[in-house]
DNA sequence: TTTTCTGCAAACGATTTGCATACAC
DNA sequence: GTGTATGCAAATCGTTTGCAGAAAA
């Protein structure tokens, strides 16, 4: 499983905001550990969550989604579908960062990992005063596949 | 005026799609050639007009900025705010692929220009098999004036 | 008990669409 | 005259919210 977090952490941070880990936000949650890299809606995860057997109401996994994103657990991703995607935030430097390849044929959306932006964000900081905290890369064109 | 197209490749373009150059599409083009930098909405830009007397329907504005992003002549962009914006796609590659530094304290959107992204996306091309045609870059931090 | 959590339905806000009329070639 | 454009209102769709009952501390 590709969480760097631990329950007890989870716990920990939920707590600190007067939350509680209640089994609801515990199985919205799993379901994204369980698919890494698939940026799942809202609505994605609640069909799932119905297909197996979990009766969960649609604004309750809008309220979890959320509060793990607060929480900084998750990461909320727009791809211009019309809707907000979800996956983990990985808190560990090698994973995180990773940018997004849309492709702009089959919509696809796959990973990349590598981040070469620090000399780009360390020339923005200089020149503009601007203090960097995050950074969202998409990136689009014609994946693999398509290009056949 | 930033523009670096003319109205006649503007008027080529829309005939190639069977569509016409009128009145209300030039307003509205008009509102975001008068404010580079602005990334306005569809919202933004009927109040302009309704502003300055012009009548137009709010559904002809989103189609109006619609058919111009089909074009290429305008960009959308998303920044998480709720709605889609507007930005005039420079097709002259030194102001082309402009990054947004969007400051999560005040909410203020500034540009930055230079893409030092070439190196990355070469990598991304040689490792993944995926062609890039475009990209959105959006640092989030804080702005100059929100750090002191 | 007091607070948070949940489901449901209603509300919401941005965007799209159906349709009748107006305009352009 | 034929096809595209437009305005208006209604519909749509993702998301949020109010509220009452359920669960947890």
């Amino acid at each position: 499983m590709p969480n760097n977090f631990t329950l007890e952490d989870l716990k920990q941070k939920l707590h600190d905001g007067q939350h509680k880990l209640t089994p609801r936000r515990q199985l919205v949650l799993q379901i994204i550990l369980d698919r890494p890299g698939e940026h799942l809606s809202a609505e994605d995860v609640h069909y799932i969550l119905r297909e197996q057997k979990s009766e969960i109401g649609l604004a309750t996994v809008y309220r979890s989604l959320e509060l793990l994103s607060e929480l900084g657990i998750l990461q909320k991703i727009e791809f211009g579908d019309g809707c907000s995607r979800y996956e983990l935030n990985a808190t560990d430097p090698s994973t995180h960062h990773h940018h997004h390849l849309i492709c702009v044929k089959c919509g696809k959306v796959t990973e990349f990992d590598k981040d070469l932006l620090e000399d780009l964000e360390a020339h923005i900081e200089k020149k503009s005063g601007f203090h960097i905290l995050d950074h969202q890369v998409k990136f689009f064109g014609l994946c693999k596949e398509c290009r056949e």
